[in-house]
DNA sequence: GATGAATGAGCTTTCATTCAT
DNA sequence: CATGAATGAAAGCTCATTCAT
């Protein structure tokens, strides 16, 4: 098992980082060991420690990249409002975006809560992607609180994760809508 | 060291349960193992394996308890609303309620969630608590979407624990009353 | 291989101990690990870290049980000095006293010294050993400066043990007598 | 961070072996890996096993250089007696000198001890040392039992590291007096 | 019924050493 | 020459769980 030579294995530091975020996915991050993830990511146990001497190193290694990859979509998107679209309903797909990867983002966000919750480097983690998130809420919907809609999409999110029939597209439109006025 | 006598305990099932709770919220499910909870209940590590066979057991029985007490001010206050006040008033206070219980509900919530992506009856104990939350909600304020303020009020509250100065009071309640048609 | 039965194994604690203390004799105090000692021992390494928490505390423990051993022989003998003999000679025989045991006693004497450099627990434990050791030879010696006996004795030892040759019993005796008068 | 430029270091390998004796003398042989020393000299870890292929080179160069450096003072000092001075009062003084070299001394002595009683090229090594002590006791108290002298100081000096305060200056000057004739 | 003792499995981390560049 | 990357081995320690008493 395994590739058929480890030597010179560039960017084996990102293929690391993006296993540990599979793995916390599957088996949360207490599931997350050094042996876990180097069986999952084919690489010597030693070599995990070399390129992340703690265990906390990791798991914020991951974390960061989590956040990034979250936001990137949403950032790059369009740099101002679109004319032709109402900029409310990017929102609602986001937040009723269905299979694994919303199903996965949700897991790793409770994970990080938990981080968070005990530990303020990945609290401060959370505000700086919050902040950043927030910006691109502004960019697509001046005037409106970032900071509530943030929290109502999450909040939405979460519990649709639960119970999704009760959290239909058309629920979750008309709630987007009446914390937002709409376009000119 | 310990308490003079430990023989004849009534009531020590529900003193272990208790006390899971607090070494949960204050150093997580992870951190909440046989040891820790019984030096911090002073009871015998016999004891909990007696009481509570596998640690599952014990870690949901303790959240059981704790969908139960969250609840309960909800449930118990009013059987209908109250005439002389807004209703919606008493959900702007939940979220905006401060000190410690409120950060350490977050921080249970938060576990809790990570245990229900993993684990079915954690989600199952999940969807039960938000029946009944919903209930309380329609009780108060009949004729609104019960999910979505649940939810809504859910996504300020985590936000706010992290950030807490751009959750005010005022924006609270703007949110809630965007969102609840005033009474008549 | 192994015992027939590991169940309920009294004294088991006491069996580690000695165990322990013939390890670090052959290997040193660094190679007396839980694993080593578990094996010597013939006790399962779950049992090790059951009966002594840390590793500190076996080690310590060990060599609490050395200066015991080292010292009772030596304590116990006479109440007073004996009338028939010179009692300096038994001070010369301890010193050239032949055998593993004299040899191994030295080595534990040095790795006890590179302990109490490092830690103040260590280092405590060796002047109550030094204050009974001194105790000891005042009872046989009034007059004498048991301190300086006592140094001077162990001086001899530890060279003795690298350059047999040059500390004969004649050289020993010699030396002693003249730093301790003749009894009346 | 670390020094401006490690290109053309000339003396880098006395530089390591220096560096090595003051992280043994800190922190203990144990303490003592490539890592620990290669930052406290500020040195690659590639130049570590590149001058000292083993661990073992390299510890045993740090006690080379420990023998030499502590015996050349009193080999150096007069090659004779001095007339004027009472030869004795220099061992004296010997054992008595304060401050942290004193210390570091027996520190490092201990733990050589140790090794020596495990390997024989360390054993070896102590025994030169020895002989070149005794030479140069020889050489300035001619007629007086080298090897008991040199044993004494060293017990004296081992005790006193440990309890000060029942080693003072007069209780070592009787010693060595009771033991060596003085001076015509 | 209650509990101290016991233990196998597994975790994080450190380390000496090797080697391609 | 010099060195960063790599890695197998082993260390200290924690833990859920079992069980004899």
């Amino acid at each position: 098992m395994g590739s058929t030579s480890r030597r010179s294995d560039p960017d084996r530091r990102a293929r690391i980082i993006a296993t540990t975020l599979d793995v916390i996915a599957a088996r949360g991050v207490h599931g997350a060991t050094y042996r876990t993830i180097s069986e999952a990511a084919d690489v010597p146990l030693g070599s995990m420690t070399y390129h992340f001497p703690s265990r906390d190193d990791l798991v914020f290694a991951a974390f960061e990249r989590f956040t990034e990859d979250l936001f990137s979509p949403l950032d790059t998107s369009t740099t101002g409002p679109d004319a032709d679209e109402d900029p409310r309903e990017r929102l609602v797909q986001m937040v009723v975006a269905d299979g694994r990867d919303r199903q996965r983002d949700m897991v790793l966000l409770a994970e990080l809560y938990v981080l968070a919750f005990r530990e303020e480097h990945y609290a401060e983690l959370m505000r700086q992607w919050m902040r950043r998130a927030r910006a691109a809420i502004t960019r697509q919907l001046p005037g409106v609180s970032a900071p509530v809609i943030d929290a109502v999409q999450e909040g939405l999110g979460l519990h649709r994760s639960l119970m999704p029939e009760d959290y239909t597209e058309d629920v979750v439109r008309r709630t987007l809508h009446a914390l937002i006025p709409a376009p000119a």
